[in-house]
DNA sequence: TCAAAGTCAACCAAAATCAGTCAAAAATAA
DNA sequence: TTATTTTTGACTGATTTTGGTTGACTTTGA
């Protein structure tokens, strides 16, 4: 039986049942405990199904909205955005507190989160609310909302962040160069970025590809201040001024 | 059994019966009694159910009779809520600075705005995304997001109130009588509507049929300290304690 | 009020499940 | 054919979940 076949004979499986467990599969289609969890790891990893203790479920039943679009609509190396999500939230601890970032590449470390009593704060509403949906700790910054982001803003916004220790920070970014450092083409955007960043013991930046040797209007720290987690370095000078962590 | 199926499980017999004793989980489910237990402790931690004594019941139901979940909850008297949101839409002058508390009935004044200059602060997610995409300026709350109604609460959001002075405020509520006012089941939410009434030159409770002569466990507002906007009023005695509005 | 019965969270040991390693089997290449 | 790589299934120690037990707490009914 080819892996591909498997793996839609699981997700087959899956689609009608919700959830589905690995003695189960074991059974269903007659192949070892250890390839079901390698089968299932491999979905899990390019955001097919959610693995669970036990088995898997579907991925959709547990979102409450209809704010998918949203994320599929700016997605522009999904795959590459789905490795970095899935980097970003290993590197969350137990009992960490994390600063998640509004915006498109940081919505998808969301999808890879584990339950280990880690507390979230973010300015994006629609990462609150998967984060809410998903059953993390959540708040939100008060201030104004920006229209098209969704992402909070504002004096508000830089005030709130004040009261707050983070020992983690997801940021993303529009541009990523040694001299320019990381940078965002909105002023009011950028204000909050810098703000969160200072209030994070570890800040760590994800960017695909199509970040790097880019310059935009607002610089919101330097280079050197956030480690960098992307796909696949493929400009190594980076090295030189930062640590870079690559997702596969 | 997976964990998923297992909450799925509990929460489909607990939305048939709005309440059910653990004995009764650990016989319909053929589990022990301490994952039952485990079970209801993190839906109810998660905020898909409440904990009681014995057992658990729905989220909202405690005392006013039937209630459902925001989304169900949405849709039951949807007539007459259109009616009452376009009428408190009226009520909005060119440059109130207005708060809209987050409930499903306030969420239909949103539909209604005109664009006249007015700004709006919210504790309600869904609301402050949905005044965002119709273009108005608006400001969301910062703190702690429930996980069901996605309403902000806590400390930081009674603190982040505080500076705000509000010409107009919109509030929902589960039950109004006349000697306990108006009141709510969550006593966080509560907090955050009585915090937020206080700051408002003119505060509105806006409430179908369904909520009069209710109690419900928290009272955030005298009866006089607030208008009432309704599609029709049924029982007068409501006039000799506070005003009325009647929308349609 | 009190005491009995019922219920609870915390703890612990047993069972289930997990990720990783390794060698055999299968597939592919030379 | 043989050599090399990939896939598979068994095994292992570590981790997570489970169910029973205990002592404390809550409710019930006198």
């Amino acid at each position: 039986m080819l892996t591909e076949e498997r793996y839609a004979a699981i997700l087959g499986i899956l689609a009608e049942k919700k959830a589905v467990t690995v003695l189960e599969l074991t059974k269903a289609l007659q192949i070892s405990e250890s390839t079901v969890r390698r089968d299932l790891t491999a979905l899990h990893r390019s955001g097919r199904l959610y693995k669970v203790y036990g088995g898997a479920t579907t991925i959709d039943n547990n979102y409450s909205k209809d704010e998918e679009d949203m994320q599929t609509k700016r997605d522009l190396y999904p795959e590459e955005k789905v490795a970095i999500g899935r980097k970003a939230a290993e590197l969350i601890e137990r009992d960490d507190f994390v600063y998640i970032d509004a915006g498109s590449t940081t919505l998808h470390i969301i999808d890879f989160l584990k339950e280990n009593g880690a507390a979230f704060v973010t300015n994006g509403m629609q990462h609150a609310a998967r984060l809410s949906a998903r059953g993390f700790k959540v708040f939100i910054i008060g201030g104004a909302v920006k229209a098209i982001t969704e992402a909070v803003v504002g004096t508000e916004a830089l005030q709130s962040l004040q009261c707050y220790n983070f020992t983690k920070g997801f940021f993303g970014t529009n541009g990523i160069s040694t001299k320019s450092g990381f940078s965002t083409p909105d002023a009011e955007e950028g204000a909050v970025k810098s703000a969160a960043l200072a209030r994070c013991k570890n800040a760590f930046v994800v960017a695909d590809r199509s970040k790097f040797n880019k310059i935009a209007p607002i610089t919101f720290a330097d280079i050197s201040s956030a480690t960098i987690i992307t796909g696949r370095l493929e400009d190594k000078k980076y090295l030189d001024y930062t640590t870079v962590l690559e997702g596969e």
